[in-house]
DNA sequence: TTGTAAGCGTTATCAA
DNA sequence: TTGATAACGCTTACAA
């Protein structure tokens, strides 16, 4: 690896004038040694070294894309396509823009702040927080911060986030689900917090809008595992056998679901209607193909990049929630049926 | 950010002496004093900078996780999941040992070697390299290298490699096809080269262990989007209507074949079998469940960083291709037929 | 047991 | 237009 320093006693010029000519600050050296310097830069494929540009500048062209632990792969089926989809795209949006990506979960914050300043770390995309840990993210960590899919409450102003209309997608599939004549609906999620309370006060309101009694809509809260997802079917089937449609807060759910009810001789959508929430790509898979709530994740990624780097290269750039749009998509595991 | 010289001059030593502390270097200090700097660095919540640090020590304590851009998300439906599911274990992998995790995916050559000698990056994880792109990689990178599902034909002691019995999982796949009565087998894959050949050489190889003739396997060669998919399942009912089984090289595309098959009325096992390679989550998703192979991903990347590591940290360390081993995982998608 | 000082590869200030 | 030089924060001989 040769050095800038190598390079000027090569060419016989200082330090200062091949720094200046790799920097592209051109107008300060005269042309003749500009590209004499040039092509020694080229001939010994010379690469700067990051550790020193980054000493040297207090800063280090990296972006950490952090998770809170609770969200990540392995305890959570519902997670890793998701999540595999997010980090492919902010991959290539920070690429793209000059800066590098570098990976940290945990849900330590003490670590985690020991891992974004000892690394000097530019900008945070960050996955799977609650308001909690959020507040106290932003508060060890001054620099330029972008959550994903976050819920702040009445603080939203302060915090950046890209999300998508949870509540309007959920809404509007109740809203069809009503429309296709079913009257007893449950929606199942796995917690009742950030993204899915807003999918299910989405629910919610769209029986009350329809003008529907609250016993319309039934509430189940199922356990990650497959096994929670059985019970949760095993037990809306026994506890409220007229209930026709079965609403999930995701597409990963909607479809382990869609198999065990097939086990249990149930047939779909004949029997009970079935929808989902994200789009994934097992919901077009599947058959019958699972209608369900649409948003693109590769968006979410890339605009929460072109945000990070937005505020890390223009100083007055202001926090803002961006919240990306979701269409329904209807399928064929909703049941038209008569009311 | 304080820094060591300054908590140095804040107890009244050297830096020299707060830095022997720091790093665990008590012996060489009294014990005393050793108590009253550790004091003042827990006040301060001192960090090490990482730039500082791997300038003067001349690595960076990252690994790099790269990718070939051919076999990155987006384009391609079968590697989604499981590289996210990759990545994940890779992170808490490494940061287990102490390490940081990088990712870049690029198809370029000199954007790669730009980028690990940039980042002085302590060892490589790669995925999706050809023989041809891992013969540059290794020359152009001198530091320790690990590839995952990468094959090296006679040059394999040179490389460290994690993969999997992709022929031996082809082959029990096949040989219990047969079993079952199957005499007529297509196999499809979007590829016949590195794995993706070696799982066809087992299914052939079964096919002649078995004493059938030749003409009892069938290969396609399909497109990655599902219309290539779609078409090569048309094809193969169109031109060999005697066809029995479906055995394709991922669940992703078994799955996804199911659906259309399903579209086409064609009942799974009932009018043909189908089976998988991967034990991808969908595969105990969907119904018929899909009889498949079984690989383990996350082990996979456990058993990468843990050998790269080894490969950093000991330089005696060599080559080595590691194989872990698959298993039958017999489910609902083939059917025992009379042959 | 503790401290001095050089060095890692850059950037940036200021002088020539 | 070019070049010295200090500085970034740490490690590490080597000296005291």
């Amino acid at each position: 690896m040769i050095t800038i320093k190598e390079m000027a006693s090569i060419v016989g010029v200082s330090p200062t004038t091949v720094s200046n000519v790799i920097r592209g600050k051109t107008k300060e050296v005269s042309p003749e040694l500009a590209e004499k310097i040039q092509k020694v830069v080229e001939e010994y494929n010379y690469v700067p070294n990051r550790s020193a540009i980054n000493l040297a500048k207090n800063n280090s062209n990296v972006i950490g894309f952090v998770m809170s632990t609770n969200s990540v792969l392995y305890d959570n089926i519902v997670q890793d396509f998701f999540t595999g989809e997010l980090i492919g795209a902010l991959e290539i949006g920070v690429r793209k823009r000059g800066y590098f990506l570098m990976i940290y979960s945990s849900d330590d914050m003490e670590e985690i702040r020991s891992f974004v300043s000892s690394w000097n770390i530019d900008g945070i995309v960050a996955l799977g927080f609650s308001y909690e840990s959020a507040q106290i993210l932003k508060n060890i960590y001054k620099k330029p911060l972008v959550f994903i899919d976050g819920y702040f409450l009445n603080d939203e102003h302060q915090y950046s986030n890209v999300g998508i209309e949870d509540y309007r997608g959920a809404f509007e599939m109740t809203q069809y689900l009503i429309r296709e004549g079913h009257r007893k609906i449950a929606f199942f999620s796995d917690n009742y917090i950030g993204g899915d309370y807003a999918r299910y006060m989405g629910f919610l309101d769209a029986i009350k809008a329809a003008g529907l009694s609250s016993d319309c809509g039934y509430k189940y809260k199922i356990e990650k595992k497959l096994d929670g997802i059985k019970k949760g079917v095993e037990d809306v089937i026994r506890e409220h056998p007229k209930v026709s449609a079965l609403f999930f807060c995701s597409d990963n759910y909607a479809v382990s679901a869609m198999g065990i009810l097939s086990d249990l001789g149930i047939k779909i959508p004949d029997d009970i209607s079935v929808a989902g929430y994200d789009d994934a790509i097992v919901a077009s898979f599947i058959r019958p193909k699972l209608t369900t709530v649409k948003q693109s994740t590769g968006e979410k990624a890339e605009i929460a990049v072109e945000k990070l780097v937005a505020m890390i290269e223009n100083k007055t750039e202001k926090p803002e929630k961006i919240t990306l749009p979701v269409t329904l998509q209807v399928r064929d595991s909703v049941k038209k049926i008569e009311a």
